[in-house]
DNA sequence: AGCGTCAAGGCGTGCG
DNA sequence: CGCACGCCTTGACGCT
């Protein structure tokens, strides 16, 4: 899907990612948009807290399961986020793990929003049983991953592309070759003054130099340079239009 | 030990 | 000016 989209947004090798990768400069309620969670785009709910066999936390789910300080916990559960208060924990950064009940929801909260504003941060942040930082944070990251994902699909797509005009630019420059062998055979007298040039803008043959003066073989000529270049007009080879 | 992941810190920026 | 955001970085942790 990623890379379809990608095709259909019209993006311009030329000009970079602006057609697709919006650089989400806006906040939250200007452009939501901007991040399509991709249906593979799993969250990674990381096997939460590590110390349990298969990580999974028993008793209350949200209530400060995975963080929070309660003695006996592994260090790294410990919470700390950010302010003074606890404890236990000595001025050191903390670990906070997010357990998997707050990454799901976290997550389902996202595809809904990939922003949140400030009522809808402190609900979350209540549910959860987080800080409202902590869900910002979430969220910050989350939009970043989202982003280096699209990044990395773009990359493939624009690869893609440069295979696709690099096998195009081959077989022009064999067909150049072709034509100039044709027209060194249909005039081999005046090949040092006749050249062939390409138009940038309808991209058909034209002669430069002033071979012919307009008689009939030089326009037979053309016309079959013409005619070899039909594919421009093909959708399936045009580079620019897969692109 | 090296690497990947991820929560969080710090800083710059745009906007109302 | 404060806020929310993006970006980059840091540090803790798990895995190999």
């Amino acid at each position: 899907m990623g890379v379809d989209d990608s095709c259909n947004t019209g993006l311009v090798l030329s000009l970079g990612f602006s057609s697709t990768l919006q650089t989400p400069s806006k906040p939250y309620n200007k452009n939501p948009s901007f991040l399509k969670l991709e249906p593979n785009d799993e969250p990674s709910l990381t096997l939460a807290l590590s110390g349990v066999a298969g990580g999974v936390k028993p008793a209350s789910p949200l209530s400060g399961v995975s963080s929070f300080s309660s003695g006996n916990k592994p260090k790294r559960e410990r919470e700390l986020s950010s302010d003074e208060d606890e404890e236990g924990t000595v001025n050191g950064r903390k670990k906070l793990r997010l357990s998997k009940e707050q990454s799901s929801l976290l997550e389902e909260s996202f595809k809904q929003h990939s922003t949140l504003n400030p009522k809808q941060k402190q609900a979350l942040a209540r549910q959860l049983n987080l800080k409202p930082r902590q869900v910002e944070v979430w969220f910050q990251n989350r939009r970043a991953r989202t982003k280096l994902k699209q990044t990395e699909v773009d990359c493939e797509f624009l690869k893609k592309c440069y295979e696709t005009l690099t096998d195009e630019n081959r077989r022009l420059q064999k067909e150049v070759q072709e034509l100039k062998a044709l027209k060194l055979a249909a005039h081999p007298f005046h090949m040092q003054a006749a050249t062939l040039t390409i138009c940038p803008s309808c991209e058909r043959t034209a002669a430069a130099g002033g071979v012919s003066d307009g008689d009939g073989n030089s326009k037979n000529l053309f016309s079959l340079a013409s005619k070899t270049h039909h594919f421009y007009n093909n959708p399936l080879t045009n580079p620019s239009a897969a692109c």
